[in-house]
DNA sequence: TATTGTTATACTCTATAACTATA
DNA sequence: TATAGTTATAGAGTATAACAATA
């Protein structure tokens, strides 16, 4: 008889889970992405620059959840590809909007519908059913609130 | 009327999901560990450690899907901790084989534990159905192919 | 005084390439 | 020749602290 009951094996463990499954993702994702010009991490910050209100940089940057200095270098490098423009708010000087450009709003398109094709693949293990009940737990984990989930009344 | 179909947003990106997923748990887990003297990625080298036989630092880097310069590292970290010993594998001099001290023992047990709580509430959100559904549906995508979900008999 | 964008800096995690000692 | 461990190095991706301009 082999030996038993060793405990946690590492492959079920979330933290390893969550790595590994990110990292499937881009290397679907990422060779994916070469023809467009940009990555996934740009894509989220032309997707965030179109979801409602033109942000600030600081807006943005929240959008994402990141630090406000991080987001300099990423609008450095899309408005050093064309694809975004800061432009000076006008009744608070010291604030930049970020807006896509015309190059910006194809380079979006042509990316998200690359990105949602990458997703239909690493979702393709699981049915229609169960891989949208995964992104709906998968949100509830990552972002619990009192939005969804069950409202303690 | 206010403006529709925006297109993708970000927080349905899994991408964004799984990123933020991971700091989430990270930052349950992190500070609850810091009593036991490890971290996440430090817990989980002890815990391919005791799985199966001893492994040689390759073997133990395979396990985790790392390379074996940074598996180096690592030890180092562990050994200088008292928590991990290296011994020449007497038939491949090549080798090291990587065992716990009985001082790695006791950490892993207590590591194990209050990452456990970390993902008990991690994973709050959830009922414990969902939760086990969730942890399928996670590994299935995340290792997708063909994979034993249940051990062969 | 507080906030926005910026810069300088540093830290974590990781990989690649080359070296050494064995095989 | 090939492999295991090691070292040096580099590259993402990120944050913190301090500064200038503006509020």
């Amino acid at each position: 008889m082999k030996e038993r009951a060793e405990g946690a094996q590492v492959r079920d463990r979330f933290g390893f889970l969550l790595k590994h499954a990110r990292e499937r993702l881009s290397a679907i994702s990422g060779p994916a992405l070469i023809p467009t010009g940009i990555n996934g991490r740009e894509l989220a910050v032309l997707t965030v620059l179109v979801q409602g209100e033109p942000p600030s940089q600081l807006e943005a940057a929240q959008r994402l959840g990141i630090d406000r200095s991080t987001m300099v270098t990423l609008i450095d490098e899309l408005e050093a590809k064309a694809l975004v423009e800061r432009r000076p708010d006008g009744v608070d000087r010291r604030r930049n909007i970020v807006a896509l450009t015309s190059r910006g709003r194809k380079t979006l398109a042509a990316a998200t519908e690359i990105v949602d094709a990458a997703e239909r693949e690493f979702l393709a293990p699981l049915s229609a059913h169960d891989a949208k009940r995964f992104r709906e737990m998968l949100q509830v984990v990552t972002f619990p609130g009192p939005h969804r989930a069950r409202p303690p009344r």
